[in-house]
DNA sequence: CTGAAAGCGCTTACAG
DNA sequence: CTGAAAGCGCTTACAG
């Protein structure tokens, strides 16, 4: 069983070979294998006959031929970001179940490298692209840059002219900040990455909240890693102006204002409360607990590939954007102040 | 700039439009892309012909005709386990350094989707394939039932006829035994996950240190997940014979055991001592902070892409075995003992 | 339903 | 160094 038929073929054995082995024409053992209109026992002997001699078709040869890639191209800044190992993760599921590849690039949001992989998704011809964009280069992409639909996820522009899946960002930082007032903070600060859009739309959102709260605005822009946010972090802290509450824009940002918060000798929530997105293991693990916005990752790559599957089925179709909400999941680190004005009733409800 | 000259081709433009725009044959854009032997002249035309037409090689169509998919398949049981995460991101690094695209596979270690993924990697005719087999699948494999060369990675028993990458668990295990005999702990209990060889090999050494060290082992074997983990030491802690100190063999596992211990209302590490694998965010993060074995996971994908490329070359060389070691970082989860017999030397350095 | 033939876009001996 | 020709392993009109 299993016996390894070592042809004349340097390259292995081929739908040829398993044409002669099934008596049949390599049309036929093509159609039989694709599902196409191939009579019961042609079928059968086909089947027999790749049995028989561990035929595997060639995928280059395939592709070459029927020009389809039946690949799809995933670009992000670095799979070890949480939020993109899930991500990856649920584009892949998707891909897989529907009989495709993906190829997974990572960036370190380095225009040099993006270009570099957006040249090689022209070069294996994908499908379609699902891209995270840095912030320089979404200004810069036009769809006429791509002769295969995209698909941006996690930041996207409003108006840019592509298909997207995206947080409202807006909505989840004022979420946090509603949270915050409603648990009695009052002096709420911010810490947002300043590279990425995602950042400047949950500034936004937190700069919005405020407002409608009357509360003055405080927030700091730090380059998107802990080392930085932890630098800012501890900067702060040393001032007068202290905040009582911040609000961070991400989980890498968030370790660092934790390290920082506790390097100063802070305790949470009584010296200061603290919200952020993402919810990574650690933010349930540590205590009090980080409240946090959760992302619903899965729906995002879900939803990416489904946009992808409509614009393959109807180029024409008009651009869609997806835009999902964030959960908020509240843990001790916004546990209610214990000196809160209770007089003082919140603008707005905390949903 | 630019310009996109549309041609007759649906394919968009090919080599022979490059070709006639440069003056020369196709053959010569081919060498002169490939860096082949090409007059500096013709080289500067073919040059500029391509960025005139904004030509992209197919890739399909030379991964057929050369007959190198320049691919290298990854295998793992899921990009999300941290370890997976970090080592994913080493490999393409390499990879991609090297030219090379990389074929992501999750199995989540069921054997169905272990044989699928093994059957699309010979489909895609990859170079080589980095693999972390389920412990039922690794004693199915020989090296006959792959046409390309293979290295195992993490999982792999000694004597398996492949090239392989692997830390040395029982040194390990072994090490945190003895870490934790030095800092005066006796009743060391052990909970291993029971379906991967990495865990039995960190069973084993962590058995063997208790013994050299004259104490009684008591382990657990559980399913590898957090809930799995959960369950088993909530039942251990409510018993007469609770472990005063716990090595446990992965992350997941570690979160299902100090989730227990909190519910039981157990400190760290008064009540409960704890040390465990991989450096993951949260066991830094966690107070009193975690006790763990730090996998060189850049060095493992960097070894694993290394002996790949060796093996390449030349491909009847003896089979080799990478045993790299694992670092302990000491955290407050493992602090002395206070009730610590201080008489008691342990018999065997902590390093 | 089936087969013979052409061709996807490249690379690579082969000959000069 | 250069070009004409063959061919990698498939799929797909085309004709029957």
């Amino acid at each position: 069983m299993e016996k390894k038929q070592k042809t004349i073929s340097v390259t292995g054995v081929g739908i040829k070979d398993v044409a002669r082995l099934a008596g049949v024409s390599p049309a036929t053992v093509s159609r039989a294998l694709s599902g196409g209109p191939v009579s019961e026992a042609l079928r059968a002997q086909v089947e027999a006959a790749v049995r028989a001699s561990g035929y595997r078709p060639n995928l280059a040869a395939r592709r070459l031929r029927s020009q389809h890639s039946g690949t799809v191209g995933l670009v992000v800044a670095d799979i070890r970001n949480p939020f993109f190992t899930g991500l990856s993760r649920a584009v892949e599921d998707s891909a897989y179940q529907a009989g495709m590849r993906v190829i997974l690039c990572n960036t370190d949001e380095d225009p040099q490298r993006e270009a570099l992989y957006l040249r090689l998704m022209q070069e294996e011809r994908v499908s379609g692209l699902i891209f995270a964009p840095t912030r320089a280069s979404m200004s810069t992409l036009d769809q006429s840059s791509f002769e295969f639909p995209v698909v941006l996820v996690d930041r996207a522009a409003t108006g840019v002219p592509f298909d997207a899946v995206v947080l409202d960002n807006r909505a989840a930082a004022a979420q946090l900040v509603n949270h915050l007032v409603a648990r009695g903070y009052r002096r709420i600060g911010g810490l947002f990455g300043k590279t990425s859009i995602t950042g400047a739309e949950r500034r936004d959102g937190y700069v919005g909240a405020m407002q409608r709260h009357g509360l003055e605005s405080a927030y700091r822009l730090v380059a998107p890693t802990a080392e930085a946010a932890y630098a800012e972090a501890a900067a702060w802290f040393a001032e007068a102006t202290r905040p009582q509450a911040l609000v961070v824009s991400n989980s890498l940002l968030l370790v660092g204002v934790l390290k920082a918060a506790r390097a100063a000798g802070l305790c949470m929530p009584a010296d200061l409360a603290l919200a952020g997105f993402d919810n990574d293991n650690w933010t349930e693990l540590v205590e009090p607990g980080i409240t946090v916005i959760e992302q619903p990752v899965d729906d995002i790559g879900r939803s990416a590939m489904g946009l992808l599957f409509e614009r393959l089925q109807e180029p024409q179709r008009p651009l869609r954007r997806v835009v999902l909400s964030g959960r908020c999941i509240v843990r001790g680190s916004t546990a209610v102040l214990e000196t809160a004005v209770t007089g003082a009733v919140p603008q707005e409800a905390e949903r």
